[in-house]
RNA sequence: CGGGAUGUAGCGCAGCUCGGUAGCGCGUUCGGUUCGGGACCGAAAGGUCGCUGGUUCAAAUCCAGUCAUCCCGACCA
């Protein structure tokens, strides 16, 4: 059988990006559509990679001050109503609960039956409910501020769907604050900006820019979003995580009133943030390669798979007990605070078959353990971060005492990647002709992966936006925060601008 | 929701133009040889051809409808 030099993922990044990342998900046993439209199931090994980033999240969360609660999954109508801007924001893409019970349809089957006086709204975002909340427990100063989250699900009824990215339901966190004034309110808002930026690149070791949203994309109600936008390897800027100052408008919408210290009856300031599991898709589109997932040590479900290597019964009992002890080794050794995790791998396959399993699913370290290792007390060590021939003998004893700090070197090495890859494709474009031609793909039939981040001025014009956005469907992705002022022209219409922003497509 | 395409075994596909016993590859199961880079040999199991109706002696194949999925738009975390 000839062997050939052939990537796990068919087909690669450059051959088709879309199609790469379903492979991805599917060899890595990440999720899989599931029989409900637009609703995905995610598979243990995803969920682990969730779970992490929740676990993270919370102690993040709590170390702000921040307590969990839980509000319902319903809304009634009128709740939803009572925010204009926030309605329309939210209108089309609702699923809505009008029925309370299933009846004989004397046909072998069932009818809807049991109208509901009003009907419920499937949240989509929690603001309207958790405020009917907010308004019984916010009554004097001395209350404030209120600090919430809520982990949860959520039903967004998008017509076009895709694993992680945009699903009908999906899992996210959701924070809802109130304050007593405006300047508290917007501390907090960029306060939380900044937990997301901080866990996206420590955690995630993904490079985000924190920016503010434009009037055309700011969440529906609010007075300001800001967000983390990230770069994935299509050249496509992905929105992981947004944060929002609401100012008094859905406090007003809620009643949620509080006495100051001078005895007024004040409105409250409110706040809102959140990231989902939409985080998991930037995982995959920012690190992954042609050969599957690739993720970062610090959030992996497991962080080695210890893969015996034996010709027969009698080596096997041997290979295996000397593999167990290492795993148990392993195990017993602390990362942030947790213990390693470990998988041993003994599955009826070849070895090297086993190996790339675990490449695929994206395990930071293989460490493969056979009778040549037993006799000289070695192992053979790969690295996801680096190529798959790549190994390297060390002995256990250094695996034990390095095996932290390959991790961390290999977190290190993922960011980095990414930081530059960034770094590469993100261009100052001060000529529109300019511009168009970085957006504009030389294969129109099979555009080839193009563009990038634009780092233009823009006069602020809604106008100039939505015509870049028609030309090239490519829209402003944020305002940067840590933007130097200087004065220039827009990119489209050539009047005096004072900052550049970041244009790019998006997901 | 508009434009395009596709639904045949767990997965990927052929067969359809020209109607006549359901095929291939991978995977799965069993037996054996293998195992440090994606093994091999042999045997076997597995499908009311998305669904409904029509035409016909006969439909995976022709016709109509319908549902679903994917791609491109619009919408969006």
């Amino acid at each position: 059988m000839a062997k050939q030099v052939r990537t796990a993922i068919e087909p690669t990044r450059e051959q088709n990006y879309a199609e790469w990342y379903q492979q991805v998900i599917k060899a890595a046993e990440l999720a899989e559509n599931s029989d409900v439209r637009g609703c995905m199931v995610i598979k243990p090994w995803g969920f682990a990679i969730w779970e992490n980033i929740q676990r993270v999240l919370d102690e993040m969360f709590r170390e702000t001050g921040h307590k969990n609660a839980y509000f319902p999954i319903f809304i009634p109508k009128s709740f939803f109503e009572k925010e204009a801007e926030h309605v329309e924001g939210f209108a089309k893409e609702c699923a809505i609960v009008t029925h309370s019970r299933l009846e004989d349809d004397g046909k072998g089957g069932l009818k809807v039956a049991g109208e509901l006086a009003e009907p419920y709204i499937v949240r989509p975002t929690s603001e309207t409910i958790i405020g009917a909340s907010f308004a019984r427990w916010v009554n004097s100063y001395r209350d404030l501020p209120l600090l919430i989250n809520q982990w949860a699900n959520v039903v967004r009824w998008e017509l076009r769907t895709r694993l992680f990215l945009r699903t009908a339901e999906f899992l996210w966190q959701e924070g809802h604050t109130v304050h007593a004034t405006s300047e508290e309110a917007v501390v907090e808002t960029m306060k939380m900006l900044d937990v997301y930026a901080t866990f996206a690149e420590e955690y995630l070791a993904l490079p985000v820019i924190k920016g503010e949203k434009t009037d055309s994309e700011r969440f529906p109600g609010a007075i300001a979003t800001y967000c983390i936008e990230s770069m994935m390897q299509d050249r496509k800027a992905l929105q992981s995580g947004t944060s929002h100052f609401l100012g008094q408008n859905f406090a007003k919408s809620s009643q949620i009133k509080f006495q100051s210290q001078t005895g007024d009856v004040e409105y409250a300031w409110t706040t809102s943030w959140g990231v989902s599991t939409r985080l998991i898709g930037a995982l995959i589109m920012a690190h992954s390669d042609d050969n599957g997932m690739v993720i970062p040590p610090r959030i992996a479900p497991a962080h080695i798979a210890l893969i015996p290597i034996y010709k027969n019964d009698e080596e096997k009992v041997e290979v295996m007990s000397f593999v167990k002890e290492l795993g148990e080794k392993l195990h017993s050794i602390r990362y942030l605070e947790q213990k390693l995790r470990i998988e041993i791998d003994n599955r009826d396959m070849t070895s090297s078959e086993r190996s790339w399993s675990w490449i695929k699913h994206g395990i930071p370290l293989r460490v493969e353990i056979g009778m040549r290792d037993l006799a000289s007390g070695t192992v053979m060590v790969g690295r996801r971060d680096q190529d798959s021939k790549d190994k390297k003998s060390m002995s256990v004893e250094e695996l034990l005492t390095q095996v932290l700090d390959i991790l961390e070197d290999i977190q290190k090495t993922i960011y980095e990647r990414a930081l530059a890859f960034r770094s590469i494709n993100t261009h100052k474009i001060d000529d529109y002709e300019q511009f168009k031609a970085f957006y504009t793909p030389k294969n129109s039939n099979e555009p080839e992966i193009h563009g990038g981040f634009a780092s233009s001025h823009w006069c602020g014009d809604g106008a100039c936006e939505t015509k870049i956005k028609e030309d090239l469907k490519v829209t402003v992705r944020c305002i940067p925060l840590d933007a130097v002022l200087e004065d220039g022209i827009c990119i489209c219409c050539g009047k005096p601008s004072k900052r550049r922003v970041i244009f790019a497509k998006s997901y």
